[in-house]
DNA sequence: AAAGATAATTTGATATTCAAACTATAAGGA
DNA sequence: TCCTTATAGTTTGAATATCAAATTATCTTT
């Protein structure tokens, strides 16, 4: 049971993977810079620490993925307020509405993907994967 | 409710990519390489251009990929039955071997993640995300 | 047999990624 | 206060990933 589950998780990480990277490439950028747009958009401005643990990627790599989103103006750096050493990235304007142009087509697709599913089990399923990320 | 859903659905992504990340650097390979043994893994040997297919990149992208794996000799290439274009992809025995060790962590932490679950809640839960995968 | 389609590779360019070295700031003692 | 240690972010150098477009070989259709 279990390890069909496990398969299962595994396929649907596939194939959401695969349906970002289609989406995100006719928006002319990439998958990672997609991906900080939509932490920044979800959680809010962080610092540049928070961000790349919560994207699993090295600071070193988040610095020049966030120079690049500089330059197409999606966002931009703040001082942190008490503390100098650190550096608070935070969403632009036109930042906020790529990612939200983006999370309108990802909510398009969660509702195509359950349109056949009953409330209880809608209920259930947002129930489940809101303990697993707070299991994780 | 959906929206919700969405939401929480980009978080576990989010989640799993960094777990991931960090288990797989051990082993010293990288995320796509490993995601490579995973397609081939659960899904057996199939031509290049599925699998790139599957993973969301194109078959140049793939090709370097396998190229890489085939240094490490955990996937061979093999020609196609009947087609003389296509290559077969194919897990080697320590391919097997590595996806199969990689796969049991990934089965222990579903475990983890749902270990709270009740087994009415699991059966619903994976009956969700299979409905999810063939409506992709 | 010729024309068009498909599978994989190659090429050239950009992006991602890491580890390790570096700079600046913070925090905790002696 | 000054010194040590820790932390945040950047830079550097090298490997990998990635794409689009061109190429080669093979299949399919006409």
């Amino acid at each position: 049971m279990l390890h069909k589950l496990n398969h299962a998780v595994i396929e649907f990480y596939e194939k959401l993977s695969s349906w970002e990277h289609d989406v995100v490439r006719e928006k002319g950028l990439t998958l990672p810079q997609m991906h900080t747009l939509e932490v920044l958009g979800i959680h809010k401005a962080m610092r540049m620490k928070e961000l790349a643990q919560r994207m699993g990627i090295t600071t070193g790599t988040l610095t020049v993925l966030v120079d690049r989103l500089e330059d197409k103006e999606f966002v931009c750096r703040k001082p942190h307020q008490t503390d100098r050493r650190s550096i608070i990235v935070e969403l632009t304007g036109s930042g906020q509405e790529m990612f939200e142009e983006h999370d309108r087509l990802h909510l398009r697709l969660i509702e195509e993907l359950t349109s056949e599913f009953s409330e209880e089990e809608k209920v259930i399923l947002l129930g489940c994967v809101e303990k697993m990320n707070g299991a994780f």
